[in-house]
DNA sequence: TTGTACGCGTTATCAA
DNA sequence: TTGATAACGCGTACAA
């Protein structure tokens, strides 16, 4: 079933091909009584120009891909509603490509690249832990939204937009502390993970640290690798092995707000109740912290502030304004009433 | 900077571009040797073909692509996996492609089609009002997945699996009579959606009309348009707004989880309880409405079986078993905490 | 088993 | 303002 192309487009018209690309493309030099007829045949017999040819022809195109790894996490739905109004308003156009978690971002952006000869790139999620030779293969600027970063990474060779996960996570972990609390649990990713589950860890370890309080390990879980990771359920697993254990604590710190909302489930099926016998805290400001019942403290990230300042990174770096850039904001700790002090 | 092509890669090994367009695509008339030897120069040289020029060429791929009206709706998550596996299983690769809210679905899929020679489409979200002229430019066999459909359209035209979102409300709400109540609320849609919140509207009127009960249309609510559609901060003001309203209810229904989680807090904010005061049920069978406090009464979409479906009849679909297909799977009524007998 | 040459559908160059 | 034609990078008859 032979598609229709541009050239049949053109026969109909009588016209040459160019003057149909013209029509199509808005180009200038083109009078205004062939494009409107051109426009009217193309309508008519419902032609539609193929990308992949126009793709390989064009030698640039306006359009910015964000490649979201964990499609799933409501984490981003902000951002990448953020991502397209600004790109919008630059009159640029907007590639969401998903990439699988066992996928390799860098090789599918440098895929894209050439596919759809991309302006720029924004990475969302995931952790970054990728050879700088492989980061060269990627010729047009990129930013690291919201991502953990090996730190023997040379500053110099990327861009980056996040909160400080570590700084966050001790603030929330030192206001437990202050609250009174010496037996603070953790829900954390895996021991192995080098992302902002690694910073976060980190955080709530040297806030223990600075208030005197001894790591006890029994007190500290990892998420299930066979679970989906940050979800409710990991959180509920994890918590309902954490109250079985019969390792006392009286707060417990869950490095995603998803993860607070299973941990809060597990302590109610127990028949316990928070923040009476335990307080619970969550991490990222999901709408779902709010609307949870108890509402969960947890550290906001400025989700629209990142969103914004990324896309401005991206655009500098596109025109040559910049060579690399890192922006840290500063996230909120919203005080709700899954805490308590501890007598 | 001229990126690297095959025809480089060629000349560097001393062969032809046809041995290595074989090596690429693991043809069997090639040497093991030259192959290898191949490949290793591709690798050294980073060379990444341009899928451009492959779509271009290639007449036909193995790829179904997904395409998906509000990505940020939790209730897709598990679909989503769930295509990717069944997709995949069958060795075809997958796209998952996003499409905005006032986009128009079938002309991203025409587009979409010619671009990368797909094989099958899946229509997710939104809902379906098309004329029959712009349908048939689709080429390729395309299934709707829990999508409203205007009523007047020929099922001969096209291929569906959803539930039956009337029968399933209508349940619900008998649930909520049979309980006692008789002021009972609804959270739906704007009442000039055609989709699914109408659907689920006219099984609330019909249930209640069969308990003899009158529609009290201060108790019927429409969501807000300015903020996103079925999510917590809509059930959240809108509730407020019935609260606010005075009008006696005892029950609430809200056609979709999140709405449901929003009303729960609207209602823990003025001060009275779920399911003391009120009853609330949800709709759809997120984690959430398991996960809340109290646990949410709801009817669970067998998400699962619905994506599977979805893919089975596509295949048929592709592989010209049957011309179109339409299955309905039945929900369930998750009886759980948010709602109690009326005195 | 390997290589040459053409065509996929479009846009850019250049001449008319 | 228009049109013929050469790329774009790849896959594949067909010939060797």
């Amino acid at each position: 079933m032979a598609s229709i192309t541009i050239i049949d487009i053109a026969r109909m018209c009588g016209v040459g091909v160019t003057t149909v690309s013209r029509a199509i493309n808005n180009h200038p030099d083109i009078s205004e009584e062939t494009k409107a007829m051109i426009m009217q045949v193309i309508k008519e017999n419902h032609y539609v120009p193929n990308n992949s040819a126009r793709n390989l022809k064009r030698s640039a195109s306006k359009t910015i891909a964000v490649l979201i790894k964990g499609i799933t996490n409501p984490f981003f739905n902000r951002m990448i509603q953020v991502f397209e109004k600004e790109i919008q308003r630059k009159k640029y156009s907007f590639i969401l490509q998903r990439v699988d978690e066992n996928q390799d971002e860098i090789e599918v952006a440098i895929e894209l690249e050439k596919e759809k000869r991309l302006k720029g790139i924004v990475f969302l999620g995931g952790y970054f832990s990728h050879s700088k030779e492989k980061l060269d293969q990627l010729t047009v600027p990129f930013v690291l939204s919201t991502i953990g970063m090996t730190p023997d990474y040379d500053p110099q060779e990327y861009s980056s937009v996040s909160v400080d996960d570590y700084k966050e996570s001790y603030k929330m972990v030192d206001y437990l502390c202050n609250l009174g609390h010496r037996k603070i649990a953790i829900i954390t990713a895996s021991m192995d993970d080098v992302s902002i589950g690694k910073l976060r860890y980190e955080g709530y370890k040297q806030a223990l640290a600075d208030h005197g309080i001894g790591l006890n390990e029994k007190l500290v879980y990892s998420m299930k690798e066979n679970i989906e990771s940050y979800s409710m359920e990991n959180g509920y697993v994890v918590t309902k092995e954490l109250l079985e254990s019969g390792e006392e604590f009286s707060a417990l710190f869950a490095v995603s707000d998803s993860l607070a909302v299973g941990a809060c489930k597990a302590i109610f099926e127990s028949g316990k109740s928070v923040p009476g016998d335990y307080s619970v805290a969550g991490f990222d400001g999901l709408d779902i912290a709010y609307y949870y019942n108890p509402s969960i403290t947890t550290i906001r990230q400025p989700v629209e502030e990142i969103a914004e300042e990324t896309i401005k990174i991206l655009f500098d770096l596109i025109n040559k304004k910049i060579t690399h850039a890192h922006k840290t904001f500063p996230a909120e700790l919203m005080i709700r009433e899954s805490t308590t002090g501890k007598q």
